[in-house]
RNA sequence: CGGGGCGUGGCGCAGCCUGGCUAGCGCGCUUGACUGGGGGUCAAGAGGUCGCAGGUUCAAAUCCUGUCGCCCCGACCA
């Protein structure tokens, strides 16, 4: 492509509002347009990134055994109905009517796609002779998000590869979702992403059936505890938690006694009134689960984990108590909870076990207790490990100190189970002639994200760094004096030679100053810059430079396109990109 | 949904508090000349309903009211 002829345009300053690395270049560097919050035009440059995260999507997808068909984004909201899930997405799903006939069409844009694909497999498979199969489409979401935000990284239409595996079998389902996971790391590691799968929450089905993809970034939006010495890794929601610290505390036990505490129901007004740390405090949250009331004990700087607490009572339900539930229970309004005097089980989580002179709720409106011991003044009906992970907890795997780490999400894959097959009558017979529902298992990748989230760990002060696997184009040639005619004729025959060979090459023709050129070639990052000037064209040389290399170095003129394509060819096969080492 | 900020040529900003000449500056753009290895110089230009609506005033970019849009923090996020 001749620069002159396509529409990139970059920018010297940064348009108001965007803040974050990877919003930030892919404005200036003429990428994306916003139209508004949350939706972009993807231009030129940044459409044909896209297309190749898109590539390498497919590529890899095909080679794990799932197919490629498309849905459409619109879709009846019979379907969601059906899947009871117009309620679970509320405003997110973005429905509306459509006049036709005479009649209002109720409609919905795809928010995801397992209703749309699980009813083609409910009307077009019916035996287990066709199964397994997995079924995958890019397509473009449409989610009402309450708060679009950091340019591309969350938006209310976005590009998203979905793929469904349906299965006869768990052990079919397994076996598909290893191929899945297998696949993600594969595409993950072809963009020269790093990343980190980490264990997520997986819902009623339980066990390791749930895996995200996370890209460690400080403007990530989640956060995963990372283990640097064995590996493990895991979203705060599901974390475990190692060995905790039992050390009793030495200080002697002080009386309990009440203390006026008007107004301060939340653990931060109680710490600021009494001028004490959050950590001596206990929180005393009151839950319903099934319907029976239950009291959670975590330590003030903690938060309760409700995935855990289910788990660990055995509730299929479990909800923040009502308030007047909470009143009814503890006999004090909201926010003056506390373990002494309770008649319900109390659950607490295993810190509280080296609590000592703590400070509690005391049951009844603006009062706290102080000074409050274990087994002296109230006991515990069950400990457990009831509180999300924070930084410098123990690895449950091998004891060391984890680290918080912000990420961005860029994939997720997940065991879903028959909660869709059996909504929407997904069955089959199998060789018995029984019926049964069809496992599934649901796949997700943000096409968007994985150029966010590369852009947003590897750029330097100049722009982006791409590598060469989504760079919009691998070689940019630039002739440094375009009236010059022998520099430009020995610009145009390369640019020629590359293209011809198949290089994704840029001539930058436009009738600019090197400066000029220079600059746009580092902020939208083209991996190699190959540069005709006229002190080199004198000694038959020209000047080839990876963005990610300081220095440049001269390569004969001769042959030039051959080595250029060598050269390429090798970074393609075994990339030496910095990655997010070129981080400013 | 709670809190904060911003809307002034294509882009980035000043002016607003304390109302008053023809609304400025930088970048970009057009034309010409010079220049030609890290956003060059000179000259001449084009381009603005000051987000929108209403109000106060002799007079509003500036003050008041409402409204729309955008951004950030928090809550939420199959």
């Amino acid at each position: 492509m001749r620069y002159s002829q396509t529409l990139i345009p970059t920018m010297k300053e940064t348009p108001e509002g965007a803040e974050i690395p990877s919003h930030v270049l892919m404005l200036r560097a003429g990428m994306i347009s916003q139209v508004m919050a949350g939706a972009y035009s993807y231009l030129p440059l940044g459409w044909r990134s896209l297309r190749k995260a898109e590539a390498i999507i497919r590529e890899e997808m095909d080679r794990a055994g799932a197919v490629e068909l498309h849905m459409p984004a619109l879709t009846p909201i019979s379907l969601w109905q059906r899947s009871g899930r117009v309620d679970a997405f509320g405003d997110v799903l973005i429905q509306f009517k459509v006049r036709r006939r005479n009649q209002d069409a109720h409609l919905a844009l795809g928010p995801t796609h397992e209703e749309i694909v699980t009813d083609i497999v409910a009307r077009y498979v019916n035996s287990y002779r066709q199964l397994p199969i997995t079924l995958y489409q890019v397509q473009t979401k449409f989610r009402n998000e309450e708060r679009p935000r950091f340019g591309v990284l969350r938006t209310s239409e976005f590009l998203m590869k979905d793929a469904y595996s349906f299965d006869a079998s768990v052990e079919g389902l397994n076996a598909s979702y290893q191929r899945m996971y297998d696949a993600y790391c594969r595409i993950f590691d072809r963009c020269g992403i790093e990343y980190l799968p980490v264990e997520a929450e997986s819902g009623p089905i339980g066990g390791d059936a749930s895996h995200e993809f996370m890209v460690p970034a400080e403007n990530g939006e989640d956060s995963v505890v990372h283990c640097g010495a064995c590996g493990y890794a895991a979203n705060l929601e599901r974390a475990e938690i190692g060995p905790r610290d039992t050390t009793a505390s030495t200080a002697e036990p002080k009386p309990l006694a009440p203390l006026d505490t008007p107004g301060a129901s939340t653990i931060e007004q109680v710490t600021k009134l009494l001028k004490c740390k959050s950590t001596k405090l206990i929180k005393t949250i009151i839950y319903t689960a099934d319907d029976e009331p239950i009291a959670v004990l975590v330590r003030g700087d903690h938060e309760v984990n409700e995935a855990k607490v289910r788990r660990a009572v055995g509730a299929a339900r479990l909800a923040l108590a009502e308030p007047d539930v909470i009143e009814k229970v503890t006999g004090a309004p909201v926010g003056f909870a506390g373990p002494v005097g309770l008649s319900i089980p109390i659950w607490a989580d295993e810190d509280v076990r080296v609590m000592s002179n703590a400070i509690v709720g005391a049951n009844k409106a603006d009062t706290h207790l102080v000074g409050v011991n274990l087994e002296r003044d109230f006991s515990v009906t069950t400990f457990a490990d009831l509180r999300n992970a924070d930084a410098d907890d123990a690895c449950p795997r091998c004891g060391k100190a984890m680290k918080l780490r912000k990420s961005i999400e860029v994939g997720h894959v997940f065991k879903l189970g028959t909660k869709y097959s059996e909504a929407l009558d997904a069955r089959f017979l199998d060789d018995q002639e029984k019926q049964h529902a069809v496992i599934m298992g649901c796949y997700g990748i943000g096409v968007n994200r994985i150029l966010a989230s590369l852009i947003e760990t590897c750029h330097d002060e100049n722009g982006i760094v791409w590598p060469l696997a989504l760079a919009p184009y691998e070689v940019v040639v630039s002739p440094l004096n375009v009236s010059d005619q022998e520099t430009l004729a020995a610009a145009e025959s390369l640019y020629d030679e590359l293209a011809a060979a198949g290089v994704d090459v840029l001539l930058d023709d436009r009738d600019q100053r090197p400066g000029v050129k220079f600059k746009d070639a580092d902020l939208i990052g083209i991996p190699l810059r190959i540069v005709v000037g006229g002190r080199g064209l004198k000694n038959g040389e020209l000047e080839c430079k990876w963005r990610w290399k300081a220095d440049a170095e001269m390569i004969p003129l001769a042959g030039a396109a051959e080595t250029i394509v060598g050269l390429v060819n090798a970074e393609k096969a075994n990339p030496t990109a910095l990655g997010p080492r070129a981080k400013s």
